[in-house]
DNA sequence: GATTATGTTTGGAATTATTCTAATTACAGC
DNA sequence: GCTGTAATTAGAATAATTCCAAACATAATC
């Protein structure tokens, strides 16, 4: 597994500005996303990250993956109280999540859509983050 | 706390509907969601239902919201990974969650606003449902 | 280049929300 | 009033995540 330079770029960019290092550890949580994006709980992210590296702890995975999430590098992506999944997709997306086959599938959203969708607030209320999931049946999932 | 004629109504309707019967717990659960509408955690349920109804346990309280859920009288609202709170607003809106005051808010969305949302899904993807979460300060709260 | 300071990782224990379990209780239909 | 089923209860169990203290790695200073 390697990480391109572009995303190694963005990921040391990221935490320098954050103050905190580039480990070993980081880059290859990071690496695994980007590489398999089908949005992984910290367990499966575990259990592929013991692969090449398998003295890495859970807790050390939790805290990586934290770590990227503060920096923005990554997202969660949480649906109800399941685990917490985690998706390396920096554009404005929603999720849609297809109880047949547990997929999540990242849908794109217009700036449009997302301004309207501001426009609705009361007045007085500001949002720094929308979320949005659907969940139903994905196209290879229907009855 | 008396549940009102209308609501007993719905909630007797709801829970034939599923062959389930109408407890004491199951409407003064019920009541209490509706006579204030603060999108409570199960255990501020937990303690609001003690007040009147001692001896009711907290496992009852998880029960009664999952059939209270179920039966699609209340609406189960997650914010990541924090407790989930229960509403008993039925109308299509989404939740503002300010993060000074912890307050969550609802906000209406319309029929139309929705439509859109459903156009942007990929061909062959229909979703049951669309979760919306804004988050940020609310009028109260601003800096 | 050795020393020190700081940040990171690690394994295991602790926490928290929720669900499960088995026993008791309440209720509906006869 | 019995009988069967559903609901409640208290406490144990579970699952995801966070906390903790010790070991380790890296960066900064001499």
């Amino acid at each position: 597994m390697r990480l391109e330079p572009q995303y190694k770029e963005l990921l040391n960019k990221a935490l320098e500005l954050s103050g905190q290092r580039a480990t070993k550890q980081r880059e290859h949580i990071y690496a695994l996303l980007l590489q398999k994006r089908n949005h992984p709980t910290a367990e499966e992210v575990y259990v592929r990250a013991k692969e090449d590296m398998p003295t890495i702890s859970l807790a050390t995975v939790y805290n990586c993956l934290e770590t990227l999430a503060e920096t923005k590098l990554i997202r969660q992506v949480n649906f109800e109280r399941e685990p917490t999944r985690y998706c390396p997709n920096l554009t404005k997306h929603a999720h849609f999540y297809c109880r047949e086959s547990g997929e999540i599938v990242d849908v794109d959203l217009s700036d449009e859509l997302l301004d309207e969708l501001m426009k609705v607030l009361p007045a007085g209320f500001t949002a720094k983050h929308i979320e949005i999931s659907y969940d139903g049946a994905c196209n290879d999932c229907h009855d």
